[in-house]
DNA sequence: TGTATTTTATATGTATCCAATACAATAATT
DNA sequence: AATTATTGTATTGGATACATATAAAATACA
């Protein structure tokens, strides 16, 4: 589970910092389930995994607390947050509101080749969903959607739309995969994609929200399910 | 500009961290302006100021990073994080967005006390502003719109609103102050006030987003025109 | 046997120390 | 004189060691 390969490739390949590494692993691991709600992440044990102290680990542990993904408290440790079932639901209406307004902007200034790298990265995103590399699913879809809302210049709302997307991609690695919200998904990107070619802002700002709001509604439902199963 | 007055006071209070304690005062000062946009922030420096080593600075330093108040590079350190003028204003118009849905959705249950507690915190706010204690007034600022926002039920977008705020607080701070924006949102605090009490949703979330837009547009120009200034 | 208290172990919080990097100032070479 | 090396210094990054708090286990007592 090292990060370092071998102190050989160091030089070559490494221009990030520990933390960084860090960082990226220790998220994937969060989001791929390997940890579970509520587990406890132990600095001790995650420093001897990755062959560094507890110092980096630290770090990277405040960075995913500041990110939603881990909760802290003083002297009693780290644990995976666990979002209850009505805040994921708010979660996917604040992305069906703020995406929505995102695309608008976007559309009005979309150029061809904006639709051209956003359709290749939905290449990508199917390629990844068909061979099960859920890791790559979770970076591309986000790229998909980033891309999709680039043109309107908004940085900032882009920010809070990555975090929130942060926060419920567990839950959709989780859930969505075992029902048929994939498959659904991946059909109405196109739609949306096919759309937003036609310059047509108003089927496609309905359009994505429904998209959003019915993948909210299917993981949502899975989850009461899950939990009520847990009880 | 020790956290702890002495050692006799510390048992007394301390129920808290030491990064929280650090943190708290660092995010005061970067929010007072006593830091600069673009100015370091030197790890040994602010050790030394409170007293501890360089080791609880570095996690706070950390978490203001996530909060988007300071950017750090690897082996360079950490800078009081500059945001756009043009991204100030999106950063205002996002809040219009996004308060404006939670208000409707307040406003449908929304009791007598939520509004008396409102009122509450509004005389505190207007008493902190003619004290001129701007940090009392930036955090009871907050505590008015998010008091209103309550009743919605909406913890994460409540917290997006949250961290919107701490970064356009520093801007607001800084140049609505000097304006008569200030003096105009007093006076818009107490108009959304009674439109919430008369359970007007329509009339109120529409001047509440007036209230929101128009802060925005004259810090804006405010900004611009600072900015300008300094070449 | 059950409960309360003390003890002990484990994990976190903080300080100090050492290493790596970046930046600046100086020297050397063309 | 200008430009490139080189060296020196300041600052950050990371590891180790120590202090402290929590939680669990064991023991004492009712």
């Amino acid at each position: 589970m090292a990060v370092l390969e071998s102190p050989s490739e160091r030089h070559e390949i490494e221009r990030r910092s520990l933390p960084a590494d860090i960082r990226e692993s220790l998220q994937e691991r969060i989001l791929s389930g390997e940890f579970r709600d509520g587990e406890a992440l132990v600095q001790d044990v995650l420093a001897e995994e990755y062959g560094v102290s507890r110092m980096p680990v630290r770090e990277v542990l405040r960075q995913l607390e500041a990110c939603g993904l881990v909760s802290m408290q003083t002297h009693k440790g780290a644990v995976v947050t666990s979002i209850p079932t009505e805040q994921v639901e708010e979660l996917f209406e604040l992305r069906a509101l703020l995406e929505a307004d995102m695309l608008v902007r976007a559309i009005r200034r979309m150029t061809d080749s904006d639709i051209a790298e956003a359709r290749d990265i939905l290449g990508e995103l199917e390629q990844s969903y068909r061979r099960g590399d859920m890791a790559s699913w979770g970076r591309l879809n986000w790229a998909f959607h980033r891309r999709l809302y680039l043109p309107a210049g908004r940085p900032q709302t882009l920010a809070v739309l990555h975090g929130i997307n942060l926060r419920v991609e567990r839950y959709i690695r989780l859930h969505l995969l075992v029902t048929d919200g994939l498959d659904t998904a991946e059909r109405e990107h196109r739609e949306i994609l096919r759309l937003c070619a036609l310059r047509d802002a108003e089927a496609a700002v309905a359009f994505l929200k429904l998209h959003i709001l019915d993948a909210g509604r299917t993981l949502v439902m899975a989850l009461r399910q899950a939990r009520a199963a847990d009880h």
